[in-house]
DNA sequence: CTGTTAGCGCATTCAG
DNA sequence: CTGAATGCGCTAACAG
C-alpha cells in the first residue's frame, strides 16, 4: 500500500536506482536521453512520489520554513503569514506553522519541533515580552534559538529581537520602526490640540510600550503633557474594556468642546475597534464625542466606520522579509529596504466637521 | 555543526544506540533507572535532539497535517486555520500550510507536496468548483488526492467533496448546510417583504451556488418570486463592483418605501461589506435605503456598522472536525456533530425604526 | 532488560 | 555516462 519507491522506477526502468535518482531530481548531467524518457515513463505509471523525508535525510535538508505566530486567525499574524508563505514559494519550500498564544515556553517548544524537523529557516512574529514572568521563558527560547543557529539554521524575528539571543550568524532581525511612527502619529494628532488618552497592552510588550512611548514623545515635541496610559489586553476585549472606562470619564466629564475632545490612541487596530464599539455601546459617537487612532491599518478593518486613523504597515512585506532574509544573503545581502510605515489619518479622528461626508 | 545525534548521545551515556532511542522515545519498558537517566544527562548537555526526518522515515509516518486554502489572510480562511491547528496539536502534529488561489492545478501541486512529505492527512478548504475551464484541473486533483488515500493517507475537504474522487477510504468531508442555512436566512428575511437581489460569485463555485439555490428556494417557499442574481468575483472586490451597479438601480427606482426597499443577499460576508461600502460611497445608507446580508459571520467584522445580517459559521469548529475526522476513527468513529448555522438578523436588515438605536 | 543487525528511501561518493 | 557501494539518523525485529 505504501508509495513506490525509486528503487522500484528504477527496476521497472531497467537502470539502476542511482541513474533513476540523477533524472528524478539531481542536477548533473542526464542526457541519457532515451534512459530518461525510460525512467520518467516508469515514474509515472508508478504514479511514483519522491520521499521528501528520505531525501532531506539524505541532503540534511528539508525544504521547510517554521512560522511561529501567537494565533493564526489573527488579522495581523496571518497578513504576515501570507508574506512568509509568499517567500517560500519564491524559495521552494513550504511553510510549517505553530501557534503559541505568545506564551515563550511555547514558543520554545515550537524551535525544538521546527529543529527537530531540520526546517531551513524559522520565523517568530509576535510581541516580545520584557515581563519578568516571562523571563525564565524568553531565556530558554534564547537558548533554543541559540542552538538552533548553531546547528546552521537561520532565524527572521519580527519586530525586537529576542532577549538574550546572541546575535549570532544567521539571525535576523526586521525591525519595526514602531517608536517614531507612533510619534509621527501624535504629531499630526497633535495638530488639532486635543486631550490624550493611551489605550496600551499589558507593561512589558514590546511592541506595545514602543507605540506608548513613541506617542508620548511625539506629543512632548508639540508640546503636550504626556497622556494617561491605560493598560489592558492586547486584543479587541482590552480595547473594548477600556474604551467602556473612557466612556464613563468622557460622559463624568463637561460638555466636550470640539477642540478639546478626548483623542484615544490604542496600540492597535483591533484594540481600536473595540474601544471604539465600547463608546457606541454608551451612545458616544465618534469622532464627535471623542477621537480613536489605532496602529496596523488591518485590511479587514479598512471598511469600519468611521473609517480609523492609523499607521500602516505592510504586514505582508514585512512576513516576506523576514523569511527571505532569514533564507540567506540569496538576492540582496542587506539590500532588502527597511520596513516602514504611513501614518494615515481618517475620520475618526477628523475634527472640523465630524457631519460631514464619511471618508 | 549539524545537531547531535543518537548515536553520539549512546556512546557518551555507555549504551547501544537502541538503549538511547527507547529511553528518548519509545514506549517499550526502560526501567534501567539509572541507565535512563545517564542517557538523558547525555542527551541534555548534547543538546540532543531528535531527528525527526529520520523517525519519519524509520517508522513512515510524518506527524505532519497539510492544510490547503486558497489565501491564509483571508478571515475565513485563517479561522478554519486556527481549527486544524488546534487540532494538530491535540494529535501532536503539526501543520503544514499551502495556499492555492483556488487554483486546482495549485492544489493538485499540493496535495503532491504534502503526499512527498509523507503527511498523515490532509485537509482542503475553499471551495469546490464546477467550472469547464477547471475541469482538467479537477480531475487531475481528484487523481491525486485518490493515489495520495490509496497509498495510505487520510483526507479531510470542507464544504463539498472534490468532484471525481471516488470516496475511497481514509475520504471524509465535513459538509455545510449552505443551501439549508440560505433558505432559512431567505425564509427570515421575506417577513418583510422586499425586492430581493443576490450577489453571488462566478457561477460554478459550489458554495456560492449552493447558497443562491438555497437563498431562492426559501423566496419560493414564501411565496416571492425569485431573485435577480449579479455574478461577480467572489471577495470584498465582487462584493464593491455589484453593490455600485445596485445603488444606480435603487437611485435611479422610484422613491423607496419603507416596505419596499431592496433587500441585497451576498453570499459571503467579506462580498456583503463590499456591497455595503459601494452603497455608501454613493450616499445610500444601509439599512434605510438598502438592507444587506452576508453569510459566514466572519469575527473581525463583528464591528462593522450597520451590523451584518449574516448566517453563523463556526469555522473553527469546521476546521477542527475536518482535521480530527481524517485523523481516523480515533475518538468518535461518526460520532463529532454534524455542521451546523444559526441565522444571524442584524441591524444592516432592520426594518422596523432605521434610526433607532444601533443594534 | 540491553545490544546487534537490518533496513526505511534516497543521494552520493567511487569505480567501471 | 552509468552501476555498485555507503551512509543520512533512527526504529524495530531479533538475539543474548
Amino acid at each position: 500500500m505504501a508509495a513506490s519507491t525509486l528503487t522500484e522506477v528504477a527496476r521497472l526502468a531497467g537502470v539502476s536506482p542511482a541513474t533513476a535518482s540523477r533524472v528524478l531530481n539531481g542536477s548533473a548531467r542526464i542526457p541519457g536521453k532515451d534512459i530518461a524518457v525510460r525512467v520518467r515513463q516508469a515514474a509515472e505509471s508508478l504514479g511514483y512520489i519522491p520521499n521528501a523525508q528520505a531525501q532531506g535525510l539524505a541532503k540534511s535538508s528539508s525544504g521547510l520554513i517554521g512560522l511561529i505566530v501567537h494565533d493564526i486567525a489573527d488579522p495581523y499574524f496571518s497578513a504576515i503569514a501570507r508574506g512568509v508563505q509568499e517567500a517560500a514559494r519564491e524559495q521552494h519550500k513550504m511553510v510549517l506553522l505553530a501557534t503559541t498564544e505568545g506564551a515563550p515556553e511555547s514558543e520554545k517548544e515550537a524551535v525544538g519541533a521546527f529543529a527537530a524537523r531540520r526546517a531551513d529557516s524559522i520565523v517568530i512574529a509576535g510581541s516580545r515580552t520584557s515581563r519578568v514572568e516571562d523571563r525564565d521563558g524568553n531565556a530558554e527560547l534564547a537558548a533554543e534559538l541559540d542552538r538552533y543557529c548553531r546547528n546552521g539554521g537561520h532565524v527572521g524575528v519580527i519586530g525586537h529581537g529576542i532577549v538574550g539571543a546572541t546575535a549570532a550568524d544567521g539571525y535576523h532581525v526586521v525591525s519595526v520602526p514602531n517608536e517614531e511612527l507612533a510619534a509621527q502619529l501624535a504629531t499630526e494628532l497633535a495638530a488639532s490640540r486635543e486631550d490624550f488618552v493611551i489605550i496600551g497592552g499589558p507593561e512589558g510588550l514590546f511592541t506595545s510600550d514602543d507605540r506608548i512611548r513613541g506617542f508620548q514623545r511625539g506629543l512632548a515635541v508639540a508640546g503636550l503633557p504626556a497622556a494617561d496610559v491605560i493598560r489592558t489586553d492586547f486584543n479587541r476585549a482590552g480595547g473594548f474594556e477600556a474604551g467602556l472606562a473612557l466612556a464613563a470619564r468622557i460622559t463624568a466629564s463637561q460638555p466636550r468642546t470640539e477642540t478639546k475632545r478626548l483623542c484615544i490612541f490604542a496600540v492597535n487596530d483591533v484594540m481600536a475597534i473595540g474601544a471604539a464599539a465600547a463608546l457606541r455601546s454608551q451612545g458616544l459617537r465618534v469622532p464627535r464625542d471623542a477621537a480613536v487612532a489605532g496602529f496596523d491599518d488591518i485590511e479587514t478593518l479598512r471598511d469600519f466606520r468611521p473609517a480609523l486613523s492609523t499607521v500602516h504597515l505592510s504586514l505582508e512585506e514585512i512576513g516576506r522579509q523576514a523569511a527571505s532574509r532569514a533564507a540567506g544573503p540569496s538576492a540582496d545581502d542587506a539590500g532588502s529596504p527597511p520596513i516602514t510605515g504611513q501614518v494615515i489619518l481618517r475620520r475618526s479622528t477628523e475634527v472640523a466637521h465630524p457631519s460631514s461626508a464619511e471618508s
